[in-house]
DNA sequence: ACCCAGGCGGGCG
DNA sequence: CGCCCGCATGGG
């Protein structure tokens, strides 16, 4: 195991702000570290005090693992010139107080593509059964011992593995009616017209083209350039968000999608994303009343 | 038994 | 545009 000192960061408010990595990674029961697996290799990461330890089984190098930590958290970001962009109101200043140190973490842009697609009109708890049955169902199997330690895990599956399978099949896994979301967006994906180069362009551009999928709308299109570009400027708006913006910031009154989003670009601009986090997270739990709430674990690939 | 879930596409006025 | 509807499934 590695570890590196890193100041503002909370693994725990992170993860159970159920970002992407939370639907695939497998929780240690407390809150305090995640595995999850990168390509061929399983990382693990765990932190204590100021100080996060990290290490991996699989092929990756120290250099790679590093960068991938340091990319995977955010933890590059400078959160105190984030907290000052958006703590302009005593509700933030109050969500950035409960749940300081919450991160927006990069994910692969496919298997974001592929959690959220499956998120709508779900519930986060059966979104995440839903992926890791495809996971079983797809994710090539690997196996490590060393020692006393035997451990096995799956990749997540990639979109060429989940474009060859019908709608039908799909189904058998649980995923509903988003069945043949799940397999256009996937064949889209693995037909090479290349996503890659989302990154590189304007914001509300990139949106636009990932909105051309099918299954893929407003919200589903901000979570992937949220999570899975790092587009901090994006503001998925859900239910939740919805909700909350209204009561906080309207007094109540029912306001449309495009005027939340007009909203949230004037008010937070550039680190939307994050202002849109410490809401969902402090909204959620204020609504079901588990401030505290300790993570399920999920674990299949167990140390 | 009910109700609803980190929406979306399609059809309508 | 804005609104309304149906949608597979399973956990609470």
């Amino acid at each position: 195991m590695h570890s590196i000192k890193v100041g503002d960061f909370s693994i725990r408010h992170t993860i159970e702000s159920a970002q992407p990595i939370t639907f695939f990674g497998d929780e240690k029961g407390d809150g305090s570290g995640v595995a999850y697996p990168l390509g061929s290799s399983l990382i693990e990461v765990e932190q204590r005090g100021d100080s996060v330890a990290y290490g991996a089984y699989g092929p990756i190098g120290r250099r790679e693992l590093a960068v991938e930590i340091t990319r995977r958290f955010g933890l590059r970001d400078d959160m105190k010139r984030i907290y000052a962009s958006i703590g302009t109101d005593a509700f933030m200043r109050s969500a950035i107080r409960n749940y300081g140190g919450m991160r927006i973490t990069r994910n692969d842009p496919w298997e974001t593509a592929l959690c959220f697609v499956i998120s709508q009109f779900n519930n986060i708890k059966r979104i995440r059964g839903i992926v890791k049955r495809l996971m079983a169902a797809y994710g090539r199997e690997h196996a490590f011992s060393a020692g006393s330690v035997n451990l096995s895990f799956r990749e997540f599956p990639t979109a060429e593995s989940i474009a060859n399978r019908s709608a039908d099949e799909l189904m058998l896994h649980g995923a509903g009616f988003r069945a043949r979301y799940i397999r256009s967006v996937a064949r889209e994906w693995s037909d090479g017209s290349g996503f890659g180069k989302l990154g590189g362009m304007r914001y509300a551009d990139a949106k636009e083209e990932l909105m051309k999928l099918d299954g893929v709308g407003d919200k589903v299109a901000d979570c992937i350039l949220l999570f899975g570009y790092g587009r901090l400027e994006a503001f998925p708006t859900d239910t939740w968000i919805k909700r909350i913006v209204e009561h906080v910031y309207f007094g109540g009154r029912k306001q449309s999608i495009r005027a939340i989003h007009e909203f949230a670009d004037e008010r937070w601009g550039g680190y939307a994303g994050y202002a849109q986090q410490y809401l969902f997270h402090s909204g959620r739990l204020m609504k079901t009343g588990k401030r505290r709430a300790a993570p399920r674990i999920v674990a299949a690939a167990s140390v």
